[in-house]
DNA sequence: AATATTTATCGTAATATTGCAATATTAAAA
DNA sequence: TTTTAATATTGCAATATTACGATAAATATT
């Protein structure tokens, strides 16, 4: 049917999914990568980066912010966008902690 | 449109998407998730396990398999799947290298 | 105030995803 | 060999995503 049955799931799986999910298309990673990337980071820079057209940008750039992936910030005319330290770390967290319980079992199964 | 330019991205951008875009699901994470905590990991189980009907999970499964975060070797009539840790750790490694490269810039911007 | 610049929003077309019932496939068990 | 059990595939409806042109909104500059 399309739609996500996220009620069955726990807050911690939603929000990760949300999370993980932003960062699921190669437009935004590839935004993201740019964040780390220059110094600056102001969304016309982005327009000029990537093959894609202005509004299609600031809908991925939209997208980035909601799951809690960037920040923005006004500054003028245009807006300064960064990396969310934060949330970055919670993903960074969630894969080491999986790698590490998954070594520990030595891949006993298969 | 809803189609992706996958043409405009580096090879790595592509797969990394690929790779993040399976785990972008609540039942994936789920699933995953689960096949972490037990030592057997049948089908059978998940089904059991998650409110989603077989179809779907089976599904779900043929998604982590295509994107390689899971592998299913056949086992008579069920088939055990189990987790890569070779692509876990690759996300594991990219988080973690981003995360440094953040902190290290100490979020000069913004 | 008029203009230019930057980013956001709206509307829309094309395509992808999610979920399930029905059915097929495959291999073990009887 | 028929039956049973486990998983996969097909077909389809509902919804979501991707991308962009047109346009709006907001602030600087002249």
């Amino acid at each position: 049917m399309g739609i996500t049955k996220t009620a069955d799931y726990t807050e911690q799986q939603n929000s990760l999914a949300v999370l993980i999910k932003a960062l699921g298309h190669p437009a935004r990673i590839a935004i993201i990568e740019y964040l780390l990337k220059v110094d600056s980071c102001i969304c016309g820079d982005i327009v000029k980066e990537l093959p894609l057209a202005q509004p299609t940008i600031s809908q991925h750039l939209k997208e980035l912010k909601n799951a809690g992936l960037i920040k923005g910030n006004i500054e003028g005319t245009s807006i300064c966008y960064c990396l969310d330290l934060a949330n970055l770390n919670l993903l960074k967290n969630y894969f080491t902690k999986m790698t590490i319980t998954l070594e520990e079992k030595e891949n006993k199964c298969c």
